[in-house]
DNA sequence: AGTCCACAGGAAGGGCAGGCGA
DNA sequence: TCGCCTGCCCTTCCTGTGGACT
């Protein structure tokens, strides 16, 4: 969008337009409305006291103690599912670690890094880089090797007790292969990794000598059950807002959240969508309907988007799978009709036909639709007909309302 | 008990685009 | 700028599989 010089618009629809721009940053400027701190419904938010999480506490803290009195800990894997706390409890710990090593003149170091983070950590150099800036060492964005790095990295950790803690380490692995993990673990000096990730099939992937290396200590993150969520969304509310939240919303909530998969994260989100959706209606409370609403909207946008930046073959595939699910429901229920792959390939192949695309093979086909299962909007599961085959079956988990909007998406773009 | 259906899904490799070092 | 490398998408080939049918 151009944004330079003076724009002209017709007078009329100046003054007007220009009014309620004013109004909304007046009201901005005026007061953060219903809200007292946005980010403290932020998941990346670290919290005094992180609920539900004592028992992974006490166990990530008894593993790393030992660097206090000048061991080496244990690596360790931290597994659990999105929103289990995985990362905030783990770099609860590492700051407390940090706060005792300091405090006690301990030589140890605790360092975080998020491995997906773009152009930061995510081929090997950038990692190493950003490990030995950790350590105040100046190291250009290019140009050295990377044996030369490893040299500037172990020099670095050399006499310290180090903790490298891998956020979504299993992004990493999949970017720049296992060589990375096998270099530290094998490494003479006090170097400890904790990797987290919520992907447990990564690990099997693993090159043996990594896998046995990094896997000493396992830590599984459970999801949090609705009381555990209404307590952690009990605890923020008053940090976060400047109005008074009914205990029944939150409950409302946490049901929802913990419907899902026990997802803190998403949990917050609602909170946070609910109460911008309030504000916004000039409410002073949040209420049940704009918990609805957000529900809707998150559940449409994660949808939506998802759909929106997939290539042309796998929203083929999906139109395929409506269209399928369609005509089977015939009219009668949408939400009750199964689909199966093998119709849904035929129906791919007609459709490629209509529009001019190349179809791809069955094969190819087969791993599409099981990427959309990852994106939570079908679920499939193999089931055998006897002498008539072995297929997948296809469960869609959309609602009507949704099914309408994502069609209407997809006829956009075409199909 | 054995056969056979029709696809699931693993393995290997081709082709292409984009990134990177020289 | 060029050539090499790497990652990704896709195909081909193949083995495995649960249960209806014979």
């Amino acid at each position: 969008m151009e944004m330079t010089g003076t724009l002209s618009y017709g007078a009329a629809y100046e003054t007007k337009v220009e009014q309620q721009i004013k109004t909304i940053f007046a009201n901005y400027i005026k007061s953060d409305g219903l809200f007292k701190d946005r980010n403290v419904l932020s998941s990346t938010w670290v919290p005094n006291r992180i609920l539900h999480r004592d028992a992974e506490v006490l166990q990530i803290s008894s593993l790393l103690a030992p660097a206090l009195r000048g061991y080496k800990p244990n690596n360790v894997f931290v597994y659990g599912t999105v929103g289990t706390g995985k990362t905030i409890t783990t770099v609860s710990v590492l700051n407390e670690l940090n706060k005792a090593a300091k405090a006690n003149k301990r030589d140890v170091k605790a360092i975080y890094l998020n491995c997906k983070m773009k152009r930061v950590s995510d081929t090997e150099y950038r990692l190493l880089a950003q490990l030995i800036r950790e350590f105040g060492e100046a190291v250009p964005e290019t140009g050295l090797s990377t044996a030369s790095l490893y040299q500037k990295f172990f020099d670095a950790v050399k006499g310290k007790h180090v903790i490298i803690c891998l956020d979504e380490i299993d992004a990493l692995v999949n970017k720049i292969g296992d060589t990375f993990l096998y270099n530290l673990t094998r490494s003479e000096q006090s170097l400890s990794i904790i990797g987290i990730t919520n992907n447990l099939s990564f690990f099997d992937n693993l090159d043996t000598r990594v896998k046995s290396s990094l896997g000493e200590e396992e830590i599984i993150f459970k999801p949090y059950n609705a009381v555990q969520l209404k307590d952690i969304l009990m605890s923020r509310v008053g940090q976060a807002f400047s109005m008074p939240v009914d205990e029944s919303i939150i409950s409302k909530i946490a049901a929802l959240a913990a419907q899902e998969h026990g997802d803190a994260r998403r949990a917050l989100e609602l909170l946070r969508v609910s109460a911008e959706f309030a504000e916004r209606n000039g409410d002073s409370v949040i209420t049940e309907s704009h918990v609805d609403f957000a529900a809707e909207r998150i559940d449409h946008d994660r949808i939506t988007e998802a759909i929106k930046g997939q290539p042309k073959q796998s929203q083929a595939v999906l139109a395929s799978i409506f269209a399928v699910k369609d005509s089977a429901a015939n009219g009668g229920s949408w939400k009750d009709t199964r689909v199966l792959s093998t119709d849904v390939y035929a129906m791919y192949r007609k459709i490629c036909e209509r529009v001019g695309l190349k179809s791809l093979t069955q094969r190819r086909v087969s791993d599409l639709i099981g990427e959309f299962e990852t994106f939570g909007v079908i679920e499939t599961r193999v089931i055998s007909r006897g002498r008539y085959g072995r297929m997948r079956e296809i469960i869609v988990h959309l609602n009507e309302q949704m099914k309408l909007k994502v069609q209407k998406l997809l006829a956009e773009e075409g199909l």
